[in-house]
DNA sequence: ACAATAACTAAACGAACGTTTAGATAAAAT
DNA sequence: ATTTTATCTAAACGTTCGTTTAGTTATTGT
């Protein structure tokens, strides 16, 4: 055998997937991967492959942190009272710090929006579409509602989702507040 | 005197805007640019200084082309109703060709969000001001609002319609539609 | 103690980027 | 017709990018 590494690879994926997250993907380079990290680039490529195998790592992360997010949000069952309490959730992060911004995974559909890229375009439907199944889930829980509204309304809250995320980049709390309340004001 | 450029500046500026539309700012290289301009670079650089300089006109470009939509939105006098309007007319351009996504300003807008360019910040944020303060108007048409009823509701529909360039570039017709219609519900 | 080998550092790689420059071309002014 | 000068082509510039490679260091098994 040999020496051991000195880095634990969770450890500097998830520094990795906070640069990603600040930056977006294109714009964040070896090099600034390397500081972040605190491990050189020999290390990224001997751990991860290349930058978009780092890349791919850090999307998993991602949805690993928010995956108590998620089952809180699935085992609740107060139906659109939930779904609100979602969107104020998956912004919260958004105010804690004001390094984070938005949502990597919205970040990531925009930023490849014309990629042929599909180990990415796999990652990002199976979000979305875990997403929209959720809303279905909560939304059928008024049971006065036809499937054409549900599907309507699901439709709805994704473009929703959507939009918060990006708008969460750019926009101040009080906007984002506003615009969550009067969204869930009519459903 | 010498020779005469073989090339008309506003039609070539309209030709990189619309590249620029399609593909971002930093994914839109001098290459592409040369090849979908039908000029080569030294003409670029002689005509808009440089690659900055030719997307600020590119951005002014944009803007005089919406200039036509955004008068009629202003001239109107049916309130929400022509906010309703405003939305499909500012993603019908999505839908007649394939190729441009969302709105130039807004994907400029989430593109340059960390950045502190100062040119482009001042092009962004006069435009959304523009908008607000639009919204603002139309709202006020319904006379038993309250101020903070129309703040709320502006800034909710700013936000709204921010989300609706982000959707539009991914989403489908049906998707935009649902969303449009379900939006204007919670006013 | 020593050989084996994984993990480290640091320099170099080719490609692509935005930008500049040198030289050929063509049209207006004299 | 000749000179002047703006516009053209095309090659080269220096940087930065993601990636690879050569050589050093340190730890483990014998």
């Amino acid at each position: 055998m040999a020496r051991k590494k000195e880095y634990n690879e969770e450890e500097v994926v998830e520094k990795a997937m906070r640069l990603f997250w600040r930056n977006g993907y294109e714009s964040t380079s070896m090099q600034m991967l390397e500081k972040e990290m605190g491990i050189n680039k020999f290390s990224i490529y001997s751990s991860f492959g290349n930058k978009h195998g780092l890349f791919i790592e850090s999307i998993k992360c991602y949805k690993s942190k928010i995956r108590e997010m998620f089952e809180n949000f699935k085992n609740a069952s107060n139906g659109i009272e939930d779904i609100k309490q979602f969107f104020y959730d998956s912004v919260s992060s958004s105010f804690k710090t004001d390094e984070q911004k938005g949502c990597l995974v919205t970040n990531t559909y925009n930023e490849f929006s014309e990629t042929e890229d599909l180990i990415i375009k796999e990652e990002m439907t199976s979000f979305m579409d875990n997403l929209k199944t959720l809303f279905i889930e909560k939304l059928k829980i008024d049971s006065s509602k036809d499937e054409e509204t549900v599907l309507k309304q699901a439709n709805y809250l994704v473009l929703a989702k959507h939009g918060l995320a990006a708008a969460a980049r750019v926009n101040s709390k009080k906007e984002i507040e506003d615009y969550i309340e009067l969204t869930f004001k009519n459903l």
